[in-house]
DNA sequence: CGCTTATTTGATCTTGATCAATGGTAGTGG
DNA sequence: CCACTACCATTGATCAAGATCAAATAAGCG
């Protein structure tokens, strides 16, 4: 009974005894430190991933080596559902921050699941919010240019951070693979819009005015 | 009690009284003609629907007026799932050939929900078959070249058609709104492939060969 | 402090968008 | 059956966005 996770899915706790956090930190949450896999494409899925405190990312990696980032997982968000499913990961996933993330076996989630409603109503939201967000991402990929993708994930990260005024939780080089950019076009972009008074840039750091959040998730047009 | 919906999924039968579909053929079902709007962007969401015959697209329209599509919603497949969380539609659907579509309202496919743990599954396995389709989307518009997109579309329809030769089910700009490319790339590249003897093309006709197809599926899970 | 990893920036080259013209084909009504 | 129309497809010419290649700092970190 000492390993337990609980975490807090769309206003349902979700809490489940987990066998591999026993006797771990912070009640059975998992410890991840930047760049460590958490699980990898091809892999038996055999557990979901609530992430706690940090940033994941799923990728894919392409033949030629070349990674496409597929979905940032950020604090309070599932990764994994392949699991709930069965067969393999389809994706890697990976902390691009240092992470607290709680792992839930495979039997574990689908007995909870079956046991309480409420579960079942949290899971199937976060599942349809995550397909929500990469459309999303298609949407960027396949219509918008360097400078209007890079201004969106902005807002998506200063969104969900809370905050207009936030550190980049990733590399130049991790953003482009969000963007399917390259990171010199990520860096050149990223200058432009400061020389142009747009953004406050400083290394990591990143402020945005309100004008360019404001007018968001309304539409996204009249962009001023 | 004269309509109702059936529809297989996943290998458990969806079923649901349907007012809407009342006295209507083929038990209840709806039927759409090509570009018949299914549902729109920023309406309530109401109902799931379950394509029973044809294809339907998920559409967004930025605010220079393009379309994205995408999602390519098959026969047996849902859309919709909006519904299943509640609040609004994020994206619209049409129709791109005529269909049979089966409209399941939302408060009954709740109740379907909560009654059958067996339709949880099966909508569940559904919902993360449509993310895991829509993350490869993001695959290709992130990382590959045009040729590749068009291949990777093409092979998709014909793994879901379960055959090599098989009828275009839509327009070359419908293609090149899915691939995010212009129809005069669509276009080009197809003749390109055709020139090369990699494919065999007539009009909306198409005939993969063997070897486009095979060094790939294993990857995917051997879908048949 | 030295070494690895990030970032910035420049120069060049490719891909595919865009603009535009032409030919095809299917549906409609006389 | 044919003419008319609307949509679809093909193809050429031009151009711009970004990738790629390359090099020079800057930042972290043991």
């Amino acid at each position: 009974m000492s390993g337990y996770c609980a975490v807090k899915l769309a206003g349902v706790e979700l809490r489940s005894a987990c066998d591999d956090c026993k006797g771990r930190p912070r009640n059975g949450q998992l410890r991840f430190r930047r760049r460590d896999p958490v699980y990898l494409e091809g892999t038996q899925a055999d557990a979901v991933f609530a992430v706690v405190e940090g940033y994941l990312r799923e990728t894919r990696t392409t033949p030629e080596g070349r990674d496409q980032a597929v979905r940032l997982v950020c604090p309070g968000g599932l990764a994994g559902f392949e699991s709930l499913r069965g067969g393999m990961f389809e994706t890697s996933a990976q902390a691009i921050t240092d992470a607290w993330v709680c792992r839930i076996p495979r039997a574990e989630a689908l007995r909870g699941l079956e046991q309480r409603a409420g579960q079942f109503q949290a899971v199937i939201s976060n599942l349809v919010d995550e397909l929500s967000h990469v459309r999303e991402t298609v949407l960027w990929l396949g219509t918008m240019k360097a400078e209007d993708r890079i201004i969106a994930l902005l807002e998506q990260l200063a969104q969900r951070g809370g905050s207009l005024r936030f550190r980049l939780p990733m590399t130049r080089l991790e953003l482009a693979d969000f963007l399917g950019l390259s990171h010199s076009t990520v860096s050149r972009t990223l200058h432009q819009l400061r020389r142009e008074g747009r953004i406050r840039l400083e290394g990591r750091w990143i402020e945005l005015p309100r004008a360019l959040t404001e007018p968001e998730e309304s539409l996204l047009q009249s962009k001023e």
